[in-house]
DNA sequence: TACATACTTCGACTAATATCAAATGATATT
DNA sequence: AATATCATTTGATATTAGTCGAAGTATGTA
């Protein structure tokens, strides 16, 4: 029929298991070296390299030079948004998972999105939004309402600062581990930020677990309790 | 890394040209048979048979024995998404569209996503739903409100009758074409029967597009401007 | 300039898989 | 029963694509 974009294209570049999990690894949000991919991927540096050739030809990752360092990112949060739904197939028609080990129960409490706040954790402060309509969503689309403003300035986020770019404000993005949506955009990144230099959470090194500190776990139920 | 679900497993299923553009098919919604689906792809018999043995397997797809007709249909909805989110990053990565055909403006219009209208009009229904607030949506998940059912209920739907199913009423799909949200769910199924019910439009043979009628896009239009 | 680090390209090997013809199995029609 | 249709299985082939060692390029450091 050939109808449509190309799917078997892009969905070929996923379906090797090495740029599989580079591409997961970049689901951290964090631009990687190749070498670094190459670990992750438990690949040698020049098969690692043709890799990110053919992901980079693909359209689905970006590189910035720097020096004699190679910087790969996710092309953008649609590549994103693509890679977590067919995680979100590949979790229900599912490995039967075997044994959810304590790595899985942290990433499904939160974890980082590309940029944002997913997991448990994420859709709890979604909902929150949503439900007290400080956040409009429909679809994939989402917009603060004038009282959600107020109640992200006092969180400490400076709303205006963000409007400027080009990047949406608001997005909803869906969560793979939980089946529900969480706040991404401009907006979901500067909320994880501002939790960071909170001290409420902190990244673990090398994955895309958010460890809440027992303050910060206090401080975020208060937040979307109140 | 190994986080998460089996990224590559699922993806290299769609990785295949004659497969992808077996789902391709599929996602009009009718189920097949598998001579049927070997055309679509242009494979000989066999070999369709061998990839739609892999597709059964990997749980994309779903079959049933009906005499010496083997129908095979997609596994549901969020293989459906799945392919959708596939086919935005295609488009936006994209092929540099040589020339959009006329086929490809009447996909664009109005077409079937797995079993609901998407394109243009789709997305126009979903609009008007949202801003009427006949519909809240939040993220994928939607619900009607009782203005909304009363609508529907107007429109000639019964909703009770859609509500006992296991299946969710309202969900919001994301369109590759419009990147925005449609109606999907059984009610988005019930609201493209209706139609075609009501004469308004009625499927291409052999493609996903739906062609509205004259009077079908005067009505249509009246519904969304209410 | 020499040397080290980060990465890519080249070349050869290997493994995986898409492909179809022919044979087999299963179901309906006569 | 005999035959025709639809589909899967088998087996054999060919192409693709992932893999890594070795060599080459580019950038930073001594």
């Amino acid at each position: 029929m050939k109808d449509g974009p190309d799917l078997s294209r892009i969905a070929s570049l996923v379906g090797d298991p090495a740029r599989a999990n580079m591409l997961s690894a970049l689901m951290s949000g964090t631009a990687l070296t190749a070498s670094e991919l190459a670990l992750e991927a438990g690949v040698s540096l020049p098969t690692a390299s043709s890799h990110l050739a053919k992901l980079s030809e693909g359209g689905l990752v970006t590189v910035a030079s720097q020096g004699r360092h190679r910087y790969y990112a996710l092309a953008g949060s649609e590549v994103a948004a693509m890679l977590e739904a067919i995680s979100g197939v590949a979790a229900s028609v599912g490995p039967k998972r075997v044994r959810p080990g304590p790595r899985d129960g942290a990433m499904r409490e939160a974890r980082i999105c590309y940029d944002h706040l997913a997991g448990e954790k994420g859709v709890a402060l979604f909902d929150h939004l949503t439900q007290k309509r400080l956040l409009k969503a429909s679809g994939q689309d989402a917009a603060l309402t004038a009282k959600g403003r107020a109640w992200f300035s006092d969180f400490g986020i400076d709303i205006a600062a963000l409007e400027g770019r080009r990047r949406p404000l608001c997005r909803a993005c869906l969560d793979w581990s939980v089946r529900r949506s969480h706040l991404a955009g401009s907006l979901g990144a500067a909320a994880l930020d501002r939790m960071f230099a909170l001290n409420w959470a902190r990244r673990e090194s090398g994955s895309r677990v958010v460890r809440f500190t027992p303050k910060g776990r206090a401080e975020f139920e208060r937040l979307i309790r109140a």
